[in-house]
DNA sequence: CTTGACACAGAACAAGCGTTCGGTTATCAT
DNA sequence: ATGATAACCGAACGCTTGTTCTGTGTCAAG
């Protein structure tokens, strides 16, 4: 039986369909429908209708297809499931009394990770070894990183003035996250909280920086005490 | 030529080569090569050596193959480049001096938008129009909130003990992000930081809760002052 | 030297798949 | 009432694509 509706702007019920069905589809198979599975779902008999569907997602600019392979259509925008990721190892976690931890010293397991999308990323650190570390307790709490929280570092062994740091401090026994600054007989290590106290390293002292934090994340899915 | 090398443990240049192609085609057409493609690619010149090859990173369980359709393959773990996402529209800032727009009050344009990985997310918040904000200003620093974070919120008016809130306080003139209890006679917003003083709202004054923290993201890519 | 396993090869084939073509029906404007 | 357009249809076709089959060369072990 024909559903003929006249067109107007903007879509129609079976452009709609298609479009949830197709997404659907992908985050449930992990590639796009075929035509035929299109028409099979939204009860169209023939591929050239939902050929004309597609056409016409296309001309509205929600899909983008490729006639060169099958199954050639991509979602536009916020409908598409599927993106690119990075995937960092979470080495361990970090906390006051204890040294970090850097991917050429630690057993990484693959199960071990977190996945962040590449568009939150700057280009700098796309493809580079970063890690992953999950902060345990409150010491960082001057860095604004809280217990629970996931920072995200490249190997480093230095800094320049302003970056954030990850730096195990011997003479303190403690790891710390700090702004990183040199000053003229030594190093100054900035907390992001300006009600706390910088720490003053001199030159003769110990200053092993073990990677540059470039995203702190924070779950607020539990609750607090 | 023939370029024979007796199988060993773990994988041969060959399957290696196979994988990072497949991988970094993906990444560029954002879906996975032929058989032909990947022979082309790495000099091999029959479809059946192909298939030799990708069976045997199937059995080594680095690879899935879909055999019901073409180009059915996908990288298991974390060669794999795309993955699951979540895109959340950045409806705008949120600073101490306004109210927080969400959803249903803002105009919202697909480029505004942060993509999150699926897996980031507790399967409670999956699905939810989440929405995100993007502080400015340092007026959440008590709330572990620095200037330039993404705040990812799911919208309600309600809360429970313990959930973190971004609220309208109508007679301070000010946005904040606090932990929600309730009291006796009315409310407590308690900062996230232990050092900062809860705010007592009582029950006849406004209360105006925008949506509940799911996530804090900090970009740590730009030098501090 | 023989045998078995592995790594490779080319050719043929079949199936999946999208496009094209010619068509019908419903709706709308004139 | 008529013509144009949109929405729908089935059939046929051709291309892409992966699988299967038969084969060769190399190497290690017996």
């Amino acid at each position: 039986m024909m559903m003929m509706v006249r067109k107007s702007k903007g879509l129609g019920e079976r452009h709609q369909k298609i479009l949830d069905f197709i997404a659907s589809y992908q985050r449930e198979h992990k590639h796009p429908p075929s035509i035929r599975e299109i028409g099979e779902h939204c009860k169209i008999s023939s591929t050239s209708v939902v050929n004309y569907y597609l056409d016409q997602l296309e001309k509205e600019g929600l899909l983008e297809r490729d006639r060169k392979i099958s199954r050639g259509m991509r979602l536009i925008g916020n409908s598409n499931p599927l993106g690119d990721m990075l995937r960092v190892p979470v080495l361990g976690v970090i906390q006051a009394g204890e040294p970090i931890l850097v991917p050429s010293e630690a057993a990484f397991t693959p199960e071990d990770s977190v996945e962040i999308a590449t568009s939150m990323m700057s280009s700098k650190e796309k493809g580079k070894d970063l890690f992953a570390l999950q902060v345990q307790g409150d010491s960082m709490i001057d860095a604004m990183v809280n217990d629970g929280d996931i920072v995200i570092l490249k190997p480093a062994q230095e800094a320049r003035n302003g970056e954030m740091v990850a730096v195990w401090l011997n003479e303190r026994n403690e790891t710390t996250l700090k702004y990183f600054y040199k000053e003229k007989d030594g190093y100054r290590l900035q907390p992001a909280n300006p009600a706390f106290k910088p720490i003053m390293i001199k030159k003769n002292e110990s200053l092993d920086i073990k990677g540059k934090v470039v995203m702190v994340i924070r779950k607020v899915d539990r609750l607090v005490a």
